[in-house]
DNA sequence: TTTGATCTGTAAGCTACCTCACAGATTAAA
DNA sequence: TTTAATCTGTGAGGTAGCTTACAGATCAAA
């Protein structure tokens, strides 16, 4: 098969796909480059297209009618993402910006909807991925409904421990840069409030800030205090190898 | 057809479905009854079934470990809900009480895996159902992050105006009795702060209380306040006779 | 290496909201 | 109709977290 296509096949989506669909959706499809802190798209835009990440990292945000910046998702290589295109929706309402240079495959809707009128098992596969994703949101809103700044910032760190984590000798280290603004965007707080918080938990040996990277020293402890069902890998001692957690991709 | 069954040909997912498929629907379900106040399931109850109300109302919550209560979502008739089991899932996650004694179709989760296998309507439909939840929860994440209370109470009103708002002489009337500690509830705040933010709504005669029911007054003004889209049918004068409007209902 | 830009840390002051406490109003049950 | 249960209204007191303001650190570009 066409070496430039590999990432259909990779994509869970897509790679129960006979030779002549995948063919189709190259055919229809095109890959764009984006640098850090371009747009892929924005509010009002039409959406007729879905996207899938190749490589990099975007995230998907809203901006609030006074200006601040509400995260809404992080998209890892091997997501979709635009997927309202598929409901034949109106317009976006998000941004989606590249936090890290990226490469996105732009796929037309009506191919993708084709594709599930024709293949039951992508049709199913995008079912699940709006199902789960939206259990996702769920989560988050119940974590933000009653909890206080500091148990929602707790509920993030090990939300980004099961996606981003890895082990060391010294607890799990959360792989990606996220800036306190950034932080106080997912949880609906401010800066500085992340900035105190994230000082309280080092003073408490919870966590260990080493250059702009989290660490979690006392995963278990955090997740207790705030009623967090930890997954099983997070769980074991933090005496395995620098292997990655598995990541919570889902496209 | 079977007249004990024309709520299937009345719930939009299944109104394309051939007579034998209906049949195998109905041989496969079951009706029950729910008074006010009785749990239709709970969280840690294995998901294997999805449920179709067929009259009265539901409501779906979560129990935080502080023992508050979580509103997550309203079902009316004609909805689907406890779809996670169609996702092959495992424990549910929240309750869901009848708020009002309600009908219910039970129906095993296989069979409509069945159906989305063989009918690409009912697959599209189920997907549409889950996209549209996850944009209103979305939503809801949205109106949570950085808002204060009164706004969050104001977005909560106009939402429920869309969906259970009726025109009269004084304003849309929201038809649906909400305690002030259910309020409080879908907007993570307290029973008190409620009664006072109501309060102050009507000292700026932007509500009127009727019986327990909530009457916007001027929907627009609130709207505005707070930058939110009203639909076209809201935004149209009072002037109206005493029709329902369009009802959200998505299933 | 210098410069500018973007992050992080800290602190004072203020206010929205939570908690607790109680009283009166409504509704449901007996 | 009486009684019990559940809602609604109000107020005092405390505090988490927002705002504003500034200084030092770290990073990216030139």
């Amino acid at each position: 098969m066409d070496k430039n296509f590999w990432y259909l096949k990779n994509c869970d989506l897509f790679e129960r796909l006979s030779q002549d669909q995948i063919a189709q959706v190259e055919r229809n499809s095109s890959v764009r480059q984006f640098g850090r802190g371009n747009l892929v798209y924005l509010p009002t835009e039409s959406s007729d297209s879905v996207f899938l990440l190749l490589s990099g990292r975007i995230k998907l945000y809203h901006i609030t009618s006074e200006g601040k910046q509400a995260l809404l998702a992080l998209i890892e290589p091997g997501e979709l993402f635009g997927e309202l295109a598929i409901l034949g929706g109106g317009e976006r309402e998000e941004y989606a910006e590249a936090m890290l240079k990226s490469t996105i495959l732009r796929i037309p809707g009506p191919i993708i909807q084709e594709l599930m009128q024709q293949h039951a098992t992508v049709s199913l596969g995008v079912t699940k991925l709006m199902g789960l994703r939206r259990q996702r949101v769920e989560q988050r809103l119940k974590s933000l409904l009653f909890r206080s700044n500091r148990d929602r910032l707790t509920h993030l760190l090990l939300e980004l421990a099961e996606k981003y984590g890895r082990f060391t000798s010294e607890g799990v280290f959360i792989d990606i840069k996220l800036s306190h603004q950034e932080l106080a965007s997912i949880i609906g707080s401010t800066r500085e409030t992340v900035t105190v918080l994230l000082g309280e938990l080092q003073d408490e040996r919870c966590i260990d800030i080493q250059k702009r990277h989290v660490i979690l020293r006392k995963a278990q402890h955090l997740a207790n205090s705030i009623d967090f069902k930890l997954t099983p890998a997070l769980r074991s001692k933090p005496d395995q190898s620098g292997e990655y957690l598995l990541r919570g991709a889902e496209a």
